[in-house]
RNA sequence: GUGAGCGUAGCUCAGUUGGAUAGAGCAUUAGACUGUGGCUCUAAGGGUCGCGGGUUCGAAUCCCGUCGCUCACCCCA
């Protein structure tokens, strides 16, 4: 029993810095999370698709680009003995569709529609939801460029949400134009913002050369006003783009999804075109985004592809986990122990002797489907009752010497502390008829 | 990567201007007429006060370093 070893050993190991145990009594939150995407995913037609872990290096600084922090510095890369560099994925779309690519699916059919679960890699600062291996769920529609589909993706993540009785959530909307209007407002906007130069906090400074359409989302509040000032995307929009930006408005409104139209929200990854989007939860702090996604019409012909055009999101499941126990928390309504689910039965044994035949009846029940459990600890009829409440099991089957004896078992029923004498080969059939379900 | 705060039992936290065997609640385990759970009562186990160094007669408390966590920034798929 005692669990202390006697021995000190000088080195105990931690979870590595940024990553996280997922333990059991939190699994029942994953499950759901993960269930809900899977249901809504499939609802609407996606497809599971599973890539590696790691890629090769280049394909990651293909999509996102060169110059980004991301690649810079972010990302867990190394050699494995070849001459070849490989990355562990910092992301889910290039690699999903660099495996579209491959196998040459767009021959078959050039529309698909993929949906991924799986952890992802971005050597950062920890902080709370955001993790150096954290967990992603998304998905990528792929070679269709209607602006119903923009909100189609939309629709499934706030699918998703409300599937998990996630409350408060807010989707913000923009639109970032395509190759042909950006830079012309990026020019315009430059120009504007280099008039106001020293108004702007320092990193905005230095923003005007690298990003500067991030300086319409610096917090600092002498760069706000100045960019309140400033002209809007959606004035320099290209034709094109401003009737795909209208349509997927007028169809987010027609079924019913509010949202919010925020000039200010940028990418900051290369690939995006039209339509970009972010699901936040206020509970979050100034991490708030729980959902990210938007259209990507060049990502597939920047690595090698044909020019098509996709749309996709991926959620922050940690992000998505730890806003659903904010508003838990809130309403007081679920206990903090989350657990999965337990068996319906606890055989309680009394001596060694009966112990052995308490293990057959266990393995028999098992046969029968039925979940059943057992003690193990050689503990007294108290404790293991104790247990068998704990576990919130429906019955206990006690077989002591008596019983064993006879030939019989007693059950108890734990609601309501009836207990039935059985013969002992009448006991799966007993609770068959019960019609226990597998689990819990 | 930058800045700030925090680090005491499994968990949530007390711990007075540095002072004696470091506490509580919850959880765990065991008992309360010997084969029965929940409620109640009683008791027990569990901490080199994150780690290392320094100041001091004396450090959980002060100083330095280190690791980790948290929050914010950078950035964000």
């Amino acid at each position: 029993m005692d669990v202390n070893t006697e021995k000190k050993v000088e080195h105990t190991f931690k979870a590595p810095r940024g990553t996280e145990d997922i333990l059991p009594t939190k699994w029942a939150l994953w499950r759901n999370l993960e269930e809900a995407g899977r249901h809504e995913f499939e609802l609407c037609g996606y497809y599971e698709i599973r890539t590696p872990i790691f890629e090769d290096t280049r394909l990651f600084i293909r999509s996102i680009g060169e110059a980004t922090d991301i690649v810079e510095k972010e990302m867990y890369t190394f050699s494995d003995s070849e001459d070849s560099s490989i990355t562990l994925r910092p992301e889910n779309t290039a690699p999903v569709m660099r495996a579209y690519l491959e196998y040459e699916l767009y021959k078959t059919k050039k529309f698909q529609k993929f949906y991924y679960i799986g952890p992802q890699f971005r050597k950062e600062r920890p902080q709370a939801g955001r993790l150096r291996q954290f967990h992603q769920m998304g998905i990528e529609a792929v070679g269709a460029a209607a602006p119903l589909l923009d909100v189609e993706t939309i629709s499934v993540a706030t699918r998703i949400f409300d599937r998990i009785g996630l409350k408060g959530y807010k989707v913000k909307i923009n639109s970032i134009g395509c190759e042909q209007c950006r830079p012309v407002f990026r020019n315009i906007l430059k120009e504007k913002l280099c008039e106001h130069e020293k108004a702007l906090c320092e990193l905005c400074q230095s923003r005007l050369n690298r990003n500067v359409f991030r300086i319409l989302d610096c917090k600092n509040d002498a760069c706000k006003t100045v960019s309140h000032h400033m002209p809007s995307i959606n004035d320099y929009l290209c034709e094109a783009c401003q009737s795909h930006a209208k349509s997927v408005r007028e169809a987010l409104l027609e079924i019913g999804i509010p949202y919010i139209a925020d000039a200010h929200l940028v990418r900051g990854l290369d690939y995006y075109t039209k339509t970009v989007y972010e699901i936040t939860h206020a509970s979050l702090g100034a991490r708030d985004a729980i959902c990210a996604g938007g259209r990507y019409d060049n990502l597939i012909s920047d690595i090698g592809g044909p020019s098509i055009g996709s749309v996709g999101f991926a959620i922050g499941m940690e992000a998505t986990i730890l806003a659903l126990e904010n508003v838990m928390a809130r309403h007081k309504s679920v206990s903090q122990e989350v657990c999965g689910p337990s068996p319906s039965i606890y055989v309680v044994s009394i001596s060694e002797e009966t112990k052995k035949h308490g293990f057959c009846l266990l393995n028999i029940l098992r046969n029968a489907n039925l979940s059943a459990d057992f003690d193990y600890e050689g503990r007294s009829l108290k404790a293991q009752m104790r247990t068998a409440n704990k576990l919130g099991v429906k019955y206990v089957i006690v077989l002591g010497p008596d019983e064993l004896a006879r030939g019989d078992v007693k059950i108890k029923v734990m609601e309501t502390g009836e207990e039935i004498v059985l013969k002992q080969n009448e006991v799966p059939k007993w609770f068959l008829n019960k019609n226990l379900s597998t689990m819990g």
